[in-house]
DNA sequence: ATGCCGACTAATAGTCGA
């Protein structure tokens, strides 16, 4: 099973993107963030024609909106992540999808948390820690599950090109890493980070300052696999490609091929 | 040191993103 997340910025602008791929690598779950639109005006006909059938989403006008498109039926989908009745931005998704096994999917849109400190620092914060409670209970159903999305955070240094450009942001501060460590060290697997050693790999690139051109990206988009999940793997990379395309995302897709 | 760019909106300037 191949699946796929894209922070697509703009699921409306750029739908021939997704359609491109989805015609030509044929992921079987596409996970989408930042498609900055109602549920009921993202465009689904050209992914039917494709053969994905089933999209679940969450939706927000202008703002956030994480999806999950699929081949295969979506079941037992949840909307939200607990922890907050109050919180009505649109940053999480779940799903069941059955292959030769049953995984959970767990679609994701960590919120930026800029400028920090400040309330929005807080706000990253605290869902962050609504984060870790969902993991933990995801680990202990052990069936195989996946967060899969942009988690806006630079795990380590070798996760950006210029590291001490970084160090008074909300994506690189070190309550946002130990946030994101701690959920890893409850038993989750980083799974690029567990096929692939080293500086140089990157998922996202500013639209500014010719960022692409000079490879001054950041990785901030991730796969986090509970060890049934984890089980499964064969592969992650990301395709870093997609960025040079006409009128691109800021982000490209990170892949995830999984024995299920 | 700042802004660069690009998306959104009861838009045409302000806000947000990373």
């Amino acid at each position: 099973m191949k699946i796929a997340t894209w922070n697509i910025n703009s699921i409306r602008l750029r739908e021939q993107l997704v359609t491109r791929l989805l015609a030509e690598e044929q992921p079987d779950i596409l996970c989408l963030q930042e498609c900055k639109s109602p549920v009921e005006l993202i465009p689904q006909d050209q992914f039917r024609a494709l053969g994905y059938r089933y999209m679940v989403a969450r939706g927000q006008k202008g703002y956030n909106g994480v999806a999950i498109l699929s081949k295969y039926p979506l079941e037992d989908i949840t909307r939200g992540l607990p922890g907050d009745p109050e919180d009505e931005q649109a940053r999480w998704i779940e799903a069941t999808v059955v292959g030769d096994k049953a995984v959970r999917l767990c679609g994701l849109y960590l919120p930026n948390g800029n400028p920090a400190p400040g309330p929005k620092y807080d706000y990253k914060l605290a869902w962050m820690e609504r984060l870790r409670a969902r993991a933990e209970a995801l680990l202990a159903d052990e069936m195989p599950a996946l967060m899969a999305g942009d988690y806006n955070v630079i795990p380590q240094r070798e996760d950006a090109k210029h590291p001490e450009a970084w160090t008074e942001d909300a994506l690189f501060r070190p309550e946002s890493r130990a946030a994101f460590q701690r959920i890893v060290n409850l038993g989750f697997t980083e799974a690029f980070r567990a096929r692939v050693r080293g500086a140089g790999h990157y998922s996202f690139w500013d639209y500014q300052a010719n960022s692409w051109e000079r490879n001054n990206g950041i990785r901030i988009d991730h796969f986090l696999l509970t060890p049934q999940c984890a089980d499964l793997m064969n592969d992650c990379w990301i395709e870093a490609d997609e960025r040079a395309r006409s009128k691109p995302s800021d982000h490209v897709p990170v892949w995830l091929d999984l024995a299920a």
